[in-house]
DNA sequence: GCCATACTACGGAAGAACCCGTAGACACGA
DNA sequence: TCGTGTCTACGGGTTCTTCCGTAGTATGGC
């Protein structure tokens, strides 16, 4: 098991345009996120991250591109796992009701979601 | 919509012994925290939830008895949107197959999951 | 060469989160 | 009555997070 990996919102913010894009300069970053922050604050959250060990960056022309080091999947584990966790009572199933309830999901999306269930449950024999 | 509702560490680990109790004392939740604070800490953590709006509290003999004003479904909401969002690009569906992927999921568990999920889409004609 | 532009480094302010010690109130038993 | 133990209120310190201004460096156009 890893350390629990744990971002604040503005990083998470930040941390997600990364994951996105796969790589961005400080300007993308900036035009990236919704608020309308000074360049310096955006240098300064990425340079925090970097601190951490969760960002990286090398020279591309005269700017420096920035790269997670840590993937989305591993930040999903442990984003779900706190929620599940500490929301949902350790639940897993709990978490689950509750996600497939929301009325946002489409038809076509629950269908590829019973599918891809169905692919877990018959890949376990 | 409401407002996005979000809780550091701390006051989140505070929350769900509210959720998981339905109502504890100051010492009930320093002793439910994994962590060993002290008590006049986990007082402050209760007080500042307060102040915010999160939680509320009435005296019960000589203590307060606390209890939590969110219910646990909104905050579910907010956390599994969030982390839709920023970490799996905003798609439900990618959140679900790495949800599903979990190998600690048990078979009982895929089932009844797969159940849950029948009936959502049986409810929709 | 000189200027405007784009970029980073640095430092620091302000607020949030976290943590706890001290003081005071109150009840209970000796 | 006099501790003793339990509880809250209050205040303060420390660190983390967020945000930005200023200064310095390099680049490219004129």
């Amino acid at each position: 098991m890893d350390d629990p990996l744990y971002f604040p919102p503005r990083e998470l913010a930040v941390m997600s345009i990364l994951w996105r894009t796969g790589g961005a300069t400080v300007a993308e970053v900036k035009d990236a996120l919704e608020e309308n922050l000074a360049y310096t604050s955006v240098l300064s959250a990425l340079q925090t991250l970097e601190e951490k060990g969760y960002v990286t960056h090398e020279a591309e022309g005269r700017a420096y591109r920035y790269r997670a080091l840590v993937d989305a999947e591993k930040a999903g584990d442990s984003a779900l796992a706190r929620v599940r966790e500490s929301i949902f009572q350790g639940s897993a199933e709990k978490l689950f009701a509750h996600f497939v309830s929301d009325d946002k999901l489409s038809r076509s999306e629950l269908e590829r979601m019973r599918r891809l269930l169905a692919d877990r449950l018959g890949d376990e024999p």
